[in-house]
DNA sequence: GCTAGTTTCTAACAAACGTTTGAAACGTTT
DNA sequence: AAACGTTTCAAACGTTTGTTAGAAACTAGC
């Protein structure tokens, strides 16, 4: 694999610019992350990428479409991945006769990897994009939330049935719900600005600011994944009382 | 206190339709959540709430003052209440002479109630406020980000004290990374649109969702908040032994 | 029924919006 | 050097952008 993918390489040394389509979704990677997608207008973009302004529109057909370009680009790659990453980590527990399986911390590391990986790789690109995940979480636009749940589908049911089997213990509807506090967590805690400061203020010298992350996260979520089950009816008592 | 603030009510019975400054901010509540602050003009704001353009000017100054009204006239009351309920809570729990003071899941329940109420009171505009929040999260704009962390400062500081007694095995460090955990964790589940759809399927005739979703929540974070500290220098092996 | 103060309104500003069209320029292959 | 398919380009379409100035309309006190 090329260190720098989409770059043209003429005869042996010469490097040339990125091509029209890689400078046009470069540009909207980055603008896209900081205004939005609605927001973000296909002049902006394709003056940051000194590129004429009906380029977007032919080579992506239309602005809604570009987004998706940009999505794609490295969501599918990094969700296939993390599905690639859990297949090694059963195969390697099932050759070493583990009679437990996989632990939480390592179903979760499979998640968590190929995200920090992006994240450190393209020097912007990555950390860009994951704060672009974020803001197109937070998107209630039909057309982005279709296209996300369908891009997420098949590694989100690949790590539930992954889960069911280390959390024997959990119904589907409790297993259901921690997921989605996991998932939660885990893309706030990546997109957000704030991380950098926290590992900048109590790590100012270190390097290796993904694996901390990654042992402060996983316990977390591995304790609550492993939590006792939801009682069938319970009520602790912790809304009622509070409230009228 | 009324049942509905900011409307008129004139001699005992005859109710008109709110002030100026209040349609404004409910459109502006509901728009800014559809499309984002940038996406979202004035003039589609004061159109959807039957107003003169102009208005939004007047009243409130600017888009980005009148972006800030509408956060602070829900999050305001909202962290308040937090440090009230919070404060209740300490005093019950010092009245019964409690040895361990107040539990994990005690304290989270006091973050959670007033956001949980909010979203219940306000038929539309509270579910809509926490979407909105939750685009606001995203927004990495400089104004919006330093407005929030200030908005957010007095209260977050309280809950980390309290926290902090509840939990004396962690250190400062260990603290501020789960409680960044829990506010990911909290804010994504409130903002997002797949909580009502997983209530839906698991429990499409129940009526007390709110109490559901926090006898969910609420052990989730404990159990991750209990967890066993991190230890200085783990390399759990997590991270290291899958990448390059 | 006038005055003072508050609120609403019309009108206007230059600039930017997504998309389409048809011509110009490009690199390859006959 | 002609003909090819692909890519780039300038120009234009009718709308819409945040903000402001000043006129008009309203509400209250007297």
């Amino acid at each position: 694999m090329s260190l720098r993918p989409n770059v043209k390489r003429l005869n042996t040394l010469e490097i040339v610019a990125p091509d029209t389509k890689t400078r046009i979704l470069d540009a909207a990677e980055e603008l896209f992350m900081e205004h939005g997608f609605e927001a973000t207008s296909l002049r902006l973009i394709t003056t940051a990428a000194e590129v004429n302004l009906a380029a977007a529109n032919y080579h992506f057909g239309s602005k809604e479409e570009l987004f998706q370009a940009v999505l794609t680009r490295r969501l599918d790659p990094m969700n296939q991945q993390r599905i690639l990453l859990l297949s090694q980590f059963e195969r390697a527990a099932e050759a070493s006769a583990d009679p437990d399986g996989l632990t939480c911390e390592k179903i979760l590391s499979a998640m968590f990897i190929p995200a920090l990986t992006l994240a450190r790789d393209h020097e912007r690109g990555g950390k860009n994009f994951l704060r672009l995940l974020g803001r197109a979480y937070a998107d209630p636009a039909p057309f982005i939330r279709s296209f996300l749940s369908l891009q997420y589908a098949d590694m989100i049911a690949r790590f539930r049935t992954a889960f069911a089997r280390s959390l024997p213990h959990l119904s589907r509807e409790d297993l259901s719900w921690r997921l989605h506090f996991v998932m939660g967590a885990l893309s706030y805690t990546l997109a957000g600005t704030d991380v950098l400061k926290m590992i900048a203020q109590y790590h100012p010298e270190e390097a290796h600011s993904d694996e901390l992350l990654l042992n402060r996260l996983a316990p977390f979520l591995a304790a609550g994944l492993r939590a006792p089950p939801t009682v069938f009816g319970d009520t602790t008592g912790l809304y009622s009382e509070a409230t009228p």
